[in-house]
DNA sequence: CGGATTTGACCTGCGC
DNA sequence: GCGCAGGTCAAATCCG
């Protein structure tokens, strides 16, 4: 055996390590865009939808039907903020991102071969209206986490969690809490939290 | 013992 | 109406 060889095949080896790496970061970028290009598409029904209800306001009554239908789509485009998460490949659907949820539903969907879990913040007797909705697993990549929240909490992160800032062994909620505690969401703007693209930082991004 | 999670049952909108 | 697909409820269970 030459040592060429085994040079050859080890620097080869890096380069597939590196190589699987960039597919991983690539992976989750094509995830936030298409969680961006759904956004852009609720905003385009939006808007059409407006059009739509003005010109006929215009023309005239119209049936309740169109009311409710109407009303249905646009309050879910109303309040609805996803994020893109990356996780380290566990398998706890349990969120814990700074606030406390509990539970309430898990199902599996058409299209996705994993199922989506339904969460509540616990705190709803403290008027709170809060619904919230997760689903894994991009079809393939287990690492990858989409959770689309609904509505904004009342009450500041209190109650709970003081997790460690340093490495605990969940691994989604640090990025996100500081997130939280320093983007505050605001409330009409486009604006997306997205980690640079440098190397290893891309973790989690805010859509709104 | 109290709260969270699990998980099948149940409900509801929507298309046929 | 019927059936499906997705969303919610609640009894049972788990776990500290
Ligand atoms: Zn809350």
């Amino acid at each position: 055996m030459d040592a060429h060889a085994c040079e050859r095949v080890e620097s080869l080896q890096a380069e597939l390590e590196r190589l699987r790496k960039v597919n991983e970061n690539l992976r989750f970028m094509l995830q936030v865009m298409h969680s961006k290009c759904n956004i852009i598409e609720a905003h385009i029904q939006e808007m059409k939808l407006q059009q739509v209800g003005s010109n006929l306001s215009q023309i005239g009554p119209y049936y309740t039907n169109d009311i409710k239908k109407i009303a249905r789509i646009e309050v879910p485009i109303a309040k609805a903020s996803q994020i893109v998460v990356r996780t380290e490949s566990k398998d706890s659907l349990v969120v814990k991102d700074g606030y406390q949820w509990r539970k309430y539903g898990q199902k599996v969907t058409k299209d996705n071969p994993s199922p989506r879990a339904y969460f509540r913040c616990s705190m709803a007797p403290t008027g709170c209206p809060v619904k919230k909705k997760k689903v894994q697993r991009c079809l393939e990549d287990n690492s990858i986490v989409v959770a689309t929240y609904e509505g904004e909490h009342t009450h500041d992160l209190n109650g709970s969690l003081r997790m460690s800032l340093s490495s605990p062994p969940i691994t989604l909620d640090l990025s996100l809490s500081g997130s939280i505690q320093e983007n505050k969401r605001p409330p009409k703007k486009n604006l997306c939290k997205t980690t640079t693209t440098n190397s290893r930082s891309l973790k989690n991004v805010w859509l709104h």
